[in-house]
DNA sequence: TAAGGGTTGTGATTTGAATCACCTAACTGC
DNA sequence: GCAGTTAGGTGATTCAAATCACAACCCTTA
Protein backbone atom coordinates (compact mmCIF):
# COMPACT_ATOMS: atom_id res chain seq x y z
CA UNK A 1 0.00 0.00 0.00
CA UNK A 2 2.81 2.16 -0.83
CA UNK A 3 0.95 5.60 -1.90
CA UNK A 4 3.45 8.38 -1.32
CA UNK A 5 5.39 7.52 -4.92
CA UNK A 6 1.38 7.40 -6.73
CA UNK A 7 2.32 9.84 -9.96
CA UNK A 8 -1.53 11.07 -9.44
CA UNK A 9 -0.28 12.57 -5.97
CA UNK A 10 2.52 13.65 -7.70
CA UNK A 11 3.45 17.21 -6.73
CA UNK A 12 5.70 17.60 -10.27
CA UNK A 13 3.31 15.92 -12.25
CA UNK A 14 1.98 19.49 -13.82
CA UNK A 15 5.95 20.17 -14.95
CA UNK A 16 6.35 16.89 -16.92
CA UNK A 17 4.56 16.45 -20.00
CA UNK A 18 4.67 12.79 -20.32
CA UNK A 19 3.61 12.55 -16.44
CA UNK A 20 0.59 15.10 -16.91
CA UNK A 21 -1.64 12.53 -18.88
CA UNK A 22 -5.33 12.22 -18.05
CA UNK A 23 -5.84 10.86 -14.99
CA UNK A 24 -7.98 8.25 -16.18
CA UNK A 25 -4.65 7.02 -18.08
CA UNK A 26 -2.74 7.84 -15.15
CA UNK A 27 -4.91 5.90 -13.07
CA UNK A 28 -3.88 2.77 -15.23
CA UNK A 29 -0.07 3.59 -15.60
CA UNK A 30 0.40 3.82 -11.95
CA UNK A 31 -0.41 0.13 -11.62
CA UNK A 32 2.09 -1.13 -14.46
CA UNK A 33 5.08 1.16 -13.09
CA UNK A 34 7.33 -0.20 -9.87
CA UNK A 35 8.76 2.82 -7.46
CA UNK A 36 12.14 2.31 -7.38
CA UNK A 37 15.18 4.43 -5.20
CA UNK A 38 19.08 4.72 -6.13
CA UNK A 39 21.34 5.78 -3.87
CA UNK A 40 24.31 8.00 -5.57
CA UNK A 41 26.42 6.95 -8.51
CA UNK A 42 23.94 3.33 -9.12
CA UNK A 43 24.13 2.52 -12.67
CA UNK A 44 20.44 1.72 -13.35
CA UNK A 45 21.34 0.06 -16.73
CA UNK A 46 24.15 -0.23 -19.62
CA UNK A 47 25.16 0.97 -23.07
CA UNK A 48 24.07 -2.59 -25.08
CA UNK A 49 22.07 -3.77 -22.58
CA UNK A 50 18.92 -5.43 -23.91
CA UNK A 51 16.01 -3.04 -22.92
CA UNK A 52 13.74 -4.47 -20.84
CA UNK A 53 12.13 -1.61 -18.99
CA UNK A 54 11.76 1.91 -19.46
CA UNK A 55 12.27 4.38 -16.12
CA UNK A 56 10.40 7.42 -15.20
CA UNK A 57 12.72 9.46 -13.41
CA UNK A 58 10.74 10.74 -10.83
CA UNK A 59 13.69 13.16 -8.90
CA UNK A 60 17.04 13.43 -8.84
CA UNK A 61 19.48 13.41 -11.50
CA UNK A 62 21.05 10.85 -13.94
CA UNK A 63 23.94 11.00 -15.90
CA UNK A 64 23.86 9.55 -19.64
CA UNK A 65 26.98 8.55 -21.33
CA UNK A 66 28.53 6.49 -23.66
CA UNK A 67 32.15 4.98 -23.97
CA UNK A 68 34.18 3.96 -26.84
CA UNK A 69 35.88 0.67 -27.52
CA UNK A 70 39.06 2.53 -26.45
CA UNK A 71 37.76 3.78 -23.18
CA UNK A 72 36.89 7.33 -24.23
CA UNK A 73 33.77 8.49 -22.82
CA UNK A 74 31.45 10.58 -23.94
CA UNK A 75 28.73 12.34 -21.47
CA UNK A 76 25.52 12.58 -23.73
CA UNK A 77 23.67 14.87 -21.06
CA UNK A 78 22.51 15.27 -17.31
CA UNK A 79 18.67 14.16 -17.19
CA UNK A 80 16.22 15.72 -14.74
CA UNK A 81 12.93 14.87 -13.37
CA UNK A 82 10.10 13.92 -15.96
CA UNK A 83 12.30 12.55 -18.14
CA UNK A 84 11.85 8.81 -19.40
CA UNK A 85 15.08 6.67 -19.39
CA UNK A 86 15.05 4.17 -22.28
CA UNK A 87 11.92 5.37 -23.89
CA UNK A 88 13.42 5.36 -26.92
CA UNK A 89 15.24 2.04 -26.93
CA UNK A 90 12.19 0.20 -25.75
CA UNK A 91 9.94 2.31 -28.91
CA UNK A 92 12.70 0.90 -31.16
CA UNK A 93 12.58 -2.37 -29.64
CA UNK A 94 16.78 -2.70 -29.46
CA UNK A 95 19.09 -2.21 -26.98
CA UNK A 96 19.99 0.82 -24.71
CA UNK A 97 22.09 3.30 -26.46
CA UNK A 98 23.79 4.91 -23.25
CA UNK A 99 24.65 4.17 -19.76
CA UNK A 100 22.48 5.97 -16.96
CA UNK A 101 23.95 6.51 -13.61
CA UNK A 102 22.92 8.41 -11.07
CA UNK A 103 25.01 11.15 -9.31
CA UNK A 104 22.67 12.19 -6.57
CA UNK A 105 19.51 9.94 -4.64
CA UNK A 106 17.39 9.32 -7.42
CA UNK A 107 13.24 8.16 -7.41
CA UNK A 108 11.87 6.65 -10.45
CA UNK A 109 9.34 3.95 -11.45
CA UNK A 110 10.17 1.12 -13.06
CA UNK A 111 8.02 -0.25 -15.81
CA UNK A 112 8.49 -3.48 -18.29
CA UNK A 113 8.88 -2.59 -21.84
CA UNK A 114 5.70 -4.90 -22.97
CA UNK A 115 4.06 -3.39 -20.36
CA UNK A 116 4.50 0.13 -21.48
CA UNK A 117 3.81 -1.03 -25.43
CA UNK A 118 0.46 -2.37 -23.77
CA UNK A 119 -0.17 0.54 -22.09
CA UNK A 120 0.43 2.75 -24.67
CA UNK A 121 -1.35 0.97 -27.37
CA UNK A 122 -4.61 1.23 -24.92
CA UNK A 123 -4.63 4.97 -24.09
CA UNK A 124 -4.04 6.71 -27.51
CA UNK A 125 -3.58 9.79 -25.30
CA UNK A 126 -0.34 8.13 -23.62
CA UNK A 127 0.77 7.28 -26.84
CA UNK A 128 0.91 10.76 -28.26
CA UNK A 129 2.68 11.93 -25.01
CA UNK A 130 4.87 9.14 -25.90
CA UNK A 131 5.73 10.35 -29.39
CA UNK A 132 6.27 14.29 -27.93
CA UNK A 133 8.43 12.54 -25.15
CA UNK A 134 10.94 10.57 -27.79
CA UNK A 135 10.53 14.53 -29.94
CA UNK A 136 11.99 16.23 -27.05
CA UNK A 137 14.81 13.61 -26.56
CA UNK A 138 15.29 14.04 -30.48
CA UNK A 139 15.22 17.83 -30.09
CA UNK A 140 18.08 17.86 -27.04
CA UNK A 141 20.35 15.45 -28.77
CA UNK A 142 20.05 16.93 -31.88
CA UNK A 143 21.34 20.31 -29.86
CA UNK A 144 23.70 18.03 -28.04
CA UNK A 145 25.43 17.38 -31.97
CA UNK A 146 24.77 21.29 -32.60
CA UNK A 147 26.59 22.23 -29.39
CA UNK A 148 29.38 19.94 -30.43
CA UNK A 149 29.95 19.96 -33.85
CA UNK A 150 29.85 23.90 -34.47
CA UNK A 151 31.96 25.09 -32.02
CA UNK A 152 35.49 25.82 -34.02
CA UNK A 153 36.77 25.54 -30.46
CA UNK A 154 37.11 23.97 -27.32
CA UNK A 155 36.24 27.13 -25.19
CA UNK A 156 33.67 27.26 -27.20
CA UNK A 157 32.11 23.98 -26.59
CA UNK A 158 32.48 24.93 -23.39
CA UNK A 159 31.17 28.15 -23.06
CA UNK A 160 28.26 26.85 -24.85
CA UNK A 161 27.98 24.12 -22.21
CA UNK A 162 27.72 26.81 -19.81
CA UNK A 163 25.12 28.88 -21.38
CA UNK A 164 22.76 25.61 -21.35
CA UNK A 165 23.21 25.20 -17.66
CA UNK A 166 21.99 28.54 -16.81
CA UNK A 167 19.41 28.66 -19.09
CA UNK A 168 17.97 25.41 -17.84
CA UNK A 169 18.07 26.11 -14.18
CA UNK A 170 17.09 29.88 -14.42
CA UNK A 171 13.34 29.62 -12.89
CA UNK A 172 14.37 27.67 -10.17
CA UNK A 173 17.41 29.56 -9.16
CA UNK A 174 15.83 33.23 -9.14
CA UNK A 175 19.21 35.13 -9.45
CA UNK A 176 19.84 35.20 -12.96
CA UNK A 177 22.65 32.99 -14.29
CA UNK A 178 23.24 30.91 -11.63
CA UNK A 179 23.38 27.26 -11.69
CA UNK A 180 24.58 23.89 -9.77
CA UNK A 181 26.73 22.16 -11.60
CA UNK A 182 27.59 19.03 -9.83
CA UNK A 183 30.12 17.45 -11.99
CA UNK A 184 33.97 17.48 -11.87
CA UNK A 185 36.15 18.85 -14.68
CA UNK A 186 36.88 15.20 -15.87
CA UNK A 187 33.30 14.60 -16.58
CA UNK A 188 33.00 18.36 -18.54
CA UNK A 189 35.60 17.54 -20.68
CA UNK A 190 33.39 14.46 -21.57
CA UNK A 191 30.58 16.36 -22.21
CA UNK A 192 32.24 18.62 -24.52
CA UNK A 193 34.91 16.46 -26.50
CA UNK A 194 37.60 17.85 -25.14
CA UNK A 195 40.46 17.28 -21.86
CA UNK A 196 40.54 17.48 -18.20
CA UNK A 197 43.19 20.34 -17.85
CA UNK A 198 41.62 21.90 -20.90
CA UNK A 199 38.39 22.49 -19.19
CA UNK A 200 40.76 23.54 -16.34
CA UNK A 201 42.22 26.46 -17.85
CA UNK A 202 39.09 27.57 -20.32
CA UNK A 203 37.30 28.00 -16.56
CA UNK A 204 40.26 29.29 -15.17
CA UNK A 205 40.38 32.21 -18.19
CA UNK A 206 36.65 32.74 -18.23
CA UNK A 207 36.99 32.98 -14.62
CA UNK A 208 39.65 35.70 -15.08
CA UNK A 209 37.37 37.73 -17.59
CA UNK A 210 34.89 37.98 -15.45
CA UNK A 211 32.83 36.15 -17.27
CA UNK A 212 31.27 33.95 -14.74
CA UNK A 213 31.84 32.71 -10.92
CA UNK A 214 32.40 29.37 -9.22
CA UNK A 215 31.89 28.75 -6.01
CA UNK A 216 32.09 24.46 -5.22
CA UNK A 217 29.04 23.85 -7.28
CA UNK A 218 28.02 27.07 -7.56
CA UNK A 219 28.27 28.57 -11.03
CA UNK A 220 27.55 31.48 -12.01
CA UNK A 221 27.25 33.18 -15.44
CA UNK A 222 27.83 37.01 -15.39
CA UNK A 223 28.18 37.80 -18.96
CA UNK A 224 25.80 35.86 -21.17
CA UNK A 225 26.58 38.00 -23.92
CA UNK A 226 30.00 37.57 -23.96
CA UNK A 227 29.75 33.59 -23.33
CA UNK A 228 27.24 33.27 -26.42
CA UNK A 229 30.26 35.25 -28.72
CA UNK A 230 32.57 32.61 -27.50
CA UNK A 231 30.25 29.74 -27.92
CA UNK A 232 29.42 30.71 -31.63
CA UNK B 1 -7.46 12.07 -59.75
CA UNK B 2 -3.37 11.44 -59.64
CA UNK B 3 -3.51 7.68 -58.54
CA UNK B 4 0.55 7.21 -59.35
CA UNK B 5 1.26 8.44 -56.06
CA UNK B 6 -1.11 7.16 -53.49
CA UNK B 7 0.25 5.34 -50.54
CA UNK B 8 -1.56 2.11 -51.11
CA UNK B 9 -0.34 1.28 -54.27
CA UNK B 10 3.77 2.30 -53.35
CA UNK B 11 6.25 -0.23 -54.02
CA UNK B 12 8.46 0.88 -51.19
CA UNK B 13 5.84 0.51 -48.29
CA UNK B 14 6.69 -2.22 -47.14
CA UNK B 15 10.19 -0.97 -46.51
CA UNK B 16 9.19 1.74 -44.16
CA UNK B 17 8.19 1.68 -40.69
CA UNK B 18 5.85 4.14 -40.87
CA UNK B 19 3.85 3.97 -44.28
CA UNK B 20 3.53 0.56 -43.91
CA UNK B 21 0.69 0.86 -41.15
CA UNK B 22 -3.14 -0.78 -41.51
CA UNK B 23 -4.99 -0.34 -44.97
CA UNK B 24 -7.64 1.49 -43.30
CA UNK B 25 -5.65 4.33 -41.67
CA UNK B 26 -3.60 4.60 -44.69
CA UNK B 27 -6.36 5.31 -46.88
CA UNK B 28 -7.36 8.26 -44.54
CA UNK B 29 -3.59 9.44 -44.17
CA UNK B 30 -3.44 9.05 -48.42
CA UNK B 31 -6.43 12.05 -48.10
CA UNK B 32 -4.90 14.84 -45.98
CA UNK B 33 -1.12 14.60 -47.75
CA UNK B 34 -0.55 16.68 -51.34
CA UNK B 35 2.47 14.88 -53.14
CA UNK B 36 5.23 17.73 -54.24
CA UNK B 37 8.36 16.96 -56.30
CA UNK B 38 11.25 19.06 -56.04
CA UNK B 39 14.37 18.86 -58.23
CA UNK B 40 17.88 18.60 -57.53
CA UNK B 41 18.91 21.39 -54.75
CA UNK B 42 15.88 22.43 -53.71
CA UNK B 43 14.91 23.75 -50.15
CA UNK B 44 12.29 22.01 -48.59
CA UNK B 45 11.87 24.04 -45.22
CA UNK B 46 14.37 26.25 -43.50
CA UNK B 47 16.10 26.19 -39.81
CA UNK B 48 13.72 28.12 -37.27
CA UNK B 49 11.14 28.50 -39.91
CA UNK B 50 7.40 27.52 -38.27
CA UNK B 51 6.63 24.53 -38.49
CA UNK B 52 3.45 24.31 -40.48
CA UNK B 53 3.87 20.64 -42.30
CA UNK B 54 5.54 17.81 -42.07
CA UNK B 55 6.97 16.13 -45.23
CA UNK B 56 7.03 12.28 -46.33
CA UNK B 57 10.27 11.19 -48.44
CA UNK B 58 8.53 9.05 -50.85
CA UNK B 59 12.25 8.88 -53.18
CA UNK B 60 15.43 10.67 -53.19
CA UNK B 61 17.66 11.95 -50.82
CA UNK B 62 17.63 15.41 -48.25
CA UNK B 63 20.72 16.92 -47.04
CA UNK B 64 19.70 18.38 -43.16
CA UNK B 65 21.60 20.89 -41.81
CA UNK B 66 22.16 23.42 -39.46
CA UNK B 67 24.01 26.72 -39.90
CA UNK B 68 25.78 28.94 -36.53
CA UNK B 69 25.72 32.76 -36.73
CA UNK B 70 29.03 32.69 -37.38
CA UNK B 71 27.99 30.54 -40.89
CA UNK B 72 29.82 27.48 -40.12
CA UNK B 73 27.75 24.91 -41.62
CA UNK B 74 26.63 21.26 -40.29
CA UNK B 75 25.41 18.77 -42.07
CA UNK B 76 23.30 16.29 -39.59
CA UNK B 77 22.38 13.35 -42.04
CA UNK B 78 21.28 12.84 -45.64
CA UNK B 79 17.62 11.53 -45.41
CA UNK B 80 16.40 8.79 -47.30
CA UNK B 81 12.63 7.84 -48.92
CA UNK B 82 10.56 6.17 -46.13
CA UNK B 83 11.64 9.49 -43.26
CA UNK B 84 9.50 11.81 -42.45
CA UNK B 85 10.94 15.17 -42.41
CA UNK B 86 9.66 17.68 -39.60
CA UNK B 87 8.16 15.32 -37.77
CA UNK B 88 10.24 15.91 -34.52
CA UNK B 89 9.12 19.82 -34.67
CA UNK B 90 5.52 19.10 -35.63
CA UNK B 91 5.14 16.76 -32.48
CA UNK B 92 7.07 19.28 -30.12
CA UNK B 93 5.31 21.99 -31.78
CA UNK B 94 7.99 23.96 -32.39
CA UNK B 95 10.09 25.39 -35.16
CA UNK B 96 12.18 23.41 -38.03
CA UNK B 97 15.77 22.61 -36.03
CA UNK B 98 17.43 21.62 -39.87
CA UNK B 99 17.27 23.07 -43.23
CA UNK B 100 15.98 20.41 -45.57
CA UNK B 101 17.62 20.82 -49.09
CA UNK B 102 16.88 17.90 -51.85
CA UNK B 103 20.47 16.66 -53.07
CA UNK B 104 18.69 14.83 -56.25
CA UNK B 105 15.02 14.80 -57.49
CA UNK B 106 12.50 14.09 -54.72
CA UNK B 107 9.11 12.96 -54.67
CA UNK B 108 7.34 14.24 -51.24
CA UNK B 109 3.93 13.83 -49.81
CA UNK B 110 3.29 17.05 -47.66
CA UNK B 111 0.50 17.18 -44.60
CA UNK B 112 -0.17 20.21 -42.52
CA UNK B 113 1.24 20.00 -39.21
CA UNK B 114 -2.59 20.53 -37.59
CA UNK B 115 -3.97 17.34 -39.95
CA UNK B 116 -1.26 15.06 -39.07
CA UNK B 117 -1.41 15.60 -35.26
CA UNK B 118 -5.82 15.15 -35.43
CA UNK B 119 -5.24 12.10 -37.94
CA UNK B 120 -2.48 10.62 -35.31
CA UNK B 121 -5.16 11.33 -32.17
CA UNK B 122 -8.04 9.11 -34.51
CA UNK B 123 -5.39 6.36 -35.68
CA UNK B 124 -3.76 5.00 -32.81
CA UNK B 125 -1.48 2.46 -34.46
CA UNK B 126 -0.47 5.70 -36.29
CA UNK B 127 0.41 7.28 -33.29
CA UNK B 128 2.80 4.68 -32.02
CA UNK B 129 3.95 4.18 -35.19
CA UNK B 130 5.19 7.89 -35.37
CA UNK B 131 6.73 7.57 -32.13
CA UNK B 132 8.99 4.47 -33.12
CA UNK B 133 9.70 6.93 -36.36
CA UNK B 134 10.72 9.60 -33.79
CA UNK B 135 12.89 6.74 -31.78
CA UNK B 136 14.59 5.86 -34.99
CA UNK B 137 15.53 9.95 -35.74
CA UNK B 138 16.48 9.71 -32.58
CA UNK B 139 18.97 7.17 -32.42
CA UNK B 140 20.21 8.49 -36.00
CA UNK B 141 20.98 11.65 -33.84
CA UNK B 142 22.56 10.23 -30.97
CA UNK B 143 24.96 8.26 -33.37
CA UNK B 144 25.73 11.23 -34.63
CA UNK B 145 26.96 12.49 -31.73
CA UNK B 146 29.00 9.59 -31.13
CA UNK B 147 30.50 9.76 -34.32
CA UNK B 148 31.49 13.43 -33.86
CA UNK B 149 32.60 13.37 -30.53
CA UNK B 150 34.07 10.24 -29.23
CA UNK B 151 36.97 9.88 -32.23
CA UNK B 152 40.04 11.65 -31.54
CA UNK B 153 41.50 12.33 -34.76
CA UNK B 154 39.48 14.27 -37.83
CA UNK B 155 40.49 10.67 -39.58
CA UNK B 156 38.27 9.00 -36.96
CA UNK B 157 35.61 11.03 -37.74
CA UNK B 158 35.80 10.68 -41.77
CA UNK B 159 36.43 6.68 -41.29
CA UNK B 160 33.32 6.58 -39.10
CA UNK B 161 31.51 7.87 -41.71
CA UNK B 162 32.67 5.95 -44.38
CA UNK B 163 31.88 3.10 -42.45
CA UNK B 164 28.27 4.27 -41.92
CA UNK B 165 27.33 4.80 -45.45
CA UNK B 166 28.84 1.49 -46.09
CA UNK B 167 26.67 -0.23 -43.93
CA UNK B 168 23.61 1.74 -45.01
CA UNK B 169 24.02 0.85 -48.66
CA UNK B 170 25.10 -3.16 -48.43
CA UNK B 171 21.42 -4.28 -49.21
CA UNK B 172 21.17 -2.57 -52.49
CA UNK B 173 24.56 -3.27 -53.24
CA UNK B 174 25.28 -6.52 -53.07
CA UNK B 175 29.08 -6.22 -53.83
CA UNK B 176 30.18 -5.41 -49.69
CA UNK B 177 31.03 -2.21 -49.01
CA UNK B 178 30.14 -0.43 -52.10
CA UNK B 179 28.24 2.65 -52.26
CA UNK B 180 27.04 6.02 -53.57
CA UNK B 181 28.58 9.06 -51.86
CA UNK B 182 27.16 11.93 -54.01
CA UNK B 183 28.68 14.63 -51.90
CA UNK B 184 32.05 16.99 -52.02
CA UNK B 185 34.78 16.92 -49.98
CA UNK B 186 33.24 20.15 -48.91
CA UNK B 187 30.20 19.24 -47.89
CA UNK B 188 31.66 15.55 -46.27
CA UNK B 189 33.99 18.28 -44.18
CA UNK B 190 30.51 19.38 -42.82
CA UNK B 191 29.55 16.15 -41.86
CA UNK B 192 32.78 15.52 -39.87
CA UNK B 193 33.75 18.87 -37.82
CA UNK B 194 37.22 19.26 -39.91
CA UNK B 195 37.48 21.09 -43.35
CA UNK B 196 37.82 20.37 -46.68
CA UNK B 197 41.78 20.60 -47.12
CA UNK B 198 41.53 17.57 -44.29
CA UNK B 199 39.22 15.69 -46.08
CA UNK B 200 41.07 15.58 -49.31
CA UNK B 201 44.18 14.52 -47.77
CA UNK B 202 42.53 12.13 -45.48
CA UNK B 203 40.69 9.97 -48.07
CA UNK B 204 43.79 10.55 -50.07
CA UNK B 205 45.93 8.45 -47.52
CA UNK B 206 43.45 6.18 -46.95
CA UNK B 207 43.02 5.58 -51.20
CA UNK B 208 47.14 5.22 -50.93
CA UNK B 209 46.89 2.60 -48.13
CA UNK B 210 44.19 0.83 -49.92
CA UNK B 211 41.55 0.75 -47.18
CA UNK B 212 39.49 2.38 -50.12
CA UNK B 213 38.75 2.93 -53.81
CA UNK B 214 36.76 6.28 -54.91
CA UNK B 215 35.67 6.33 -58.63
CA UNK B 216 33.47 9.24 -59.08
CA UNK B 217 30.72 8.92 -56.56
CA UNK B 218 31.76 5.21 -55.84
CA UNK B 219 33.13 4.62 -52.95
CA UNK B 220 34.52 1.11 -51.93
CA UNK B 221 35.33 0.03 -48.32
CA UNK B 222 38.17 -2.29 -48.74
CA UNK B 223 38.86 -3.38 -45.49
CA UNK B 224 36.55 -2.55 -43.05
CA UNK B 225 38.32 -4.16 -39.77
CA UNK B 226 41.38 -1.54 -40.79
CA UNK B 227 38.80 1.53 -40.83
CA UNK B 228 37.16 0.74 -37.55
CA UNK B 229 40.45 0.48 -35.79
CA UNK B 230 41.15 4.35 -37.08
CA UNK B 231 37.50 5.09 -36.50
CA UNK B 232 37.51 3.97 -32.37
C1' DT C 1 46.90 14.10 12.65
C1' DA C 2 48.47 11.74 9.40
C1' DA C 3 47.60 9.26 5.23
C1' DG C 4 45.85 8.46 0.92
C1' DG C 5 42.57 8.95 -3.10
C1' DG C 6 40.46 12.05 -5.98
C1' DT C 7 40.33 16.75 -7.94
C1' DT C 8 42.36 20.89 -9.53
C1' DG C 9 46.03 24.01 -11.16
C1' DT C 10 50.16 24.92 -14.25
C1' DG C 11 54.35 24.61 -17.03
C1' DA C 12 56.87 22.47 -21.08
C1' DT C 13 56.56 19.97 -25.21
C1' DT C 14 54.53 17.98 -29.21
C1' DT C 15 51.29 17.46 -32.73
C1' DG C 16 47.21 17.35 -35.55
C1' DA C 17 44.73 20.04 -38.15
C1' DA C 18 43.22 24.85 -39.41
C1' DT C 19 44.62 28.43 -42.31
C1' DC C 20 46.60 30.54 -46.28
C1' DA C 21 48.00 30.44 -50.88
C1' DC C 22 48.06 28.60 -55.14
C1' DC C 23 47.46 25.24 -58.80
C1' DT C 24 45.20 21.64 -61.72
C1' DA C 25 41.34 19.46 -63.40
C1' DA C 26 36.47 19.08 -64.93
C1' DC C 27 32.30 20.97 -66.34
C1' DT C 28 29.38 25.12 -67.69
C1' DG C 29 27.52 27.86 -71.22
C1' DC C 30 28.55 31.51 -74.34
C1' DG D 1 36.91 27.26 -78.90
C1' DC D 2 37.67 30.05 -74.56
C1' DA D 3 36.17 32.36 -70.24
C1' DG D 4 34.12 31.33 -66.03
C1' DT D 5 33.05 28.45 -62.19
C1' DT D 6 33.32 24.79 -59.00
C1' DA D 7 35.72 20.75 -57.16
C1' DG D 8 39.90 18.57 -55.96
C1' DG D 9 44.84 18.50 -54.75
C1' DT D 10 49.24 20.03 -52.31
C1' DG D 11 52.85 22.68 -49.79
C1' DA D 12 54.18 26.04 -46.06
C1' DT D 13 53.00 28.11 -41.90
C1' DT D 14 50.62 28.80 -37.63
C1' DC D 15 48.15 27.72 -33.67
C1' DA D 16 45.08 25.50 -30.45
C1' DA D 17 44.86 21.88 -27.74
C1' DA D 18 46.45 17.09 -26.54
C1' DT D 19 49.97 15.03 -23.91
C1' DC D 20 53.24 14.55 -20.25
C1' DA D 21 54.73 15.55 -15.75
C1' DC D 22 54.16 17.44 -11.16
C1' DA D 23 52.68 20.36 -7.50
C1' DA D 24 48.93 21.84 -4.53
C1' DC D 25 44.79 21.03 -2.70
C1' DC D 26 40.72 19.28 -0.84
C1' DC D 27 38.14 15.57 1.47
C1' DT D 28 37.35 11.37 3.82
C1' DT D 29 38.64 7.64 6.80
C1' DA D 30 41.87 5.57 9.64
Amino acid sequence: MERSQGCLECTARGKHPFCNMENSSLTKFDTIGTPVQFGSGAVIFREGDHCGSVHVLCSGRVKLSATSREGRTLILKIARSGEILGLSAALAGQAYEVTAETVEPCKLKTIRRQALLDFLDRNPDASMRAARAVAQEYKAAFYEVRRLALPATASGRVANLLLDWSREASPETSGKGRCMMPLTHEEIASMTATTRETVTRVLGQLKRDNLIQIHGAALTVLQPQALERLAV
